[in-house]
DNA sequence: ACATCGATTCGACGTCTGTCAATATGTAAT
DNA sequence: ATTACATATTGACAGACGTCGAATCGATGT
């Protein structure tokens, strides 16, 4: 994935590709699921997937496809360990979202 | 519309309530042409709709439907000057949703 | 090898979303 | 009033999205 640059959104021409990216990276954060998700990742440092149905009330699988969207958007890592999933958050990427917001 | 706190996704909980209205206003930024739209209000300070369609190549009813969506989520404020309808970027909300992620 | 258990993928579903043509609304000038 | 022009709304459609149950994959342990 392509880095946008910081300030891009208001302060110099966004290019329809770039657009698209921005667009993209928000999109997988634009969904309660997934900010609950993101949250509950955040604040614990890092979570195991087998908590997160219970924690946002979805089946296993409904959890499982949110959290592929936030790692394939770069928002999220993943890690196997044995037969569970563990996820961070990677603050520098949103961090990089932020920048072009603002 | 309810205000959040800073900082909220990373390091405070998140309520329901608080991710769906944080998704709300992310989902209203999380497309291209709404993007473009504020790129070009806000690196002109102000601009007028009937340039839109010719700028971000969609139909004059396509664009009306993104700037309400933009208008409704707090991102853009309108203005009627005579039979035109001009723009401007609410950057005070748009640092809000920024603070809530990073 | 086999059984077990966590996680992903598949298939299906209802809903939401982006888009446009057509129509309606509103504003201004004649 | 009527005309002209900018914008909003409506109706319709295709495609995307969130959700779940069922099937599958992968890793562990017996």
């Amino acid at each position: 994935m392509r880095t946008l640059d910081c300030d891009q959104l208001l302060s110099s021409t966004l290019s329809d590709a770039d657009a698209s990216e921005l667009a993209r990276v928000l999109k997988a954060l634009a969904d309660p699921v997934r900010l609950k998700l993101v949250n509950v990742i955040a604040t614990s440092g890092e979570a195991c997937a087998c908590d997160f149905p219970a924690l946002v009330g979805k089946t296993q699988a409904t959890v499982s496809h949110h959290l592929k969207q936030l790692v394939q958007a770069g928002i999220l890592e993943r890690e196997q360990r044995g037969k569970w999933a563990w996820f961070r958050v990677n603050a520098d990427h949103l961090a990089e979202i932020c920048a072009v917001i603002c």
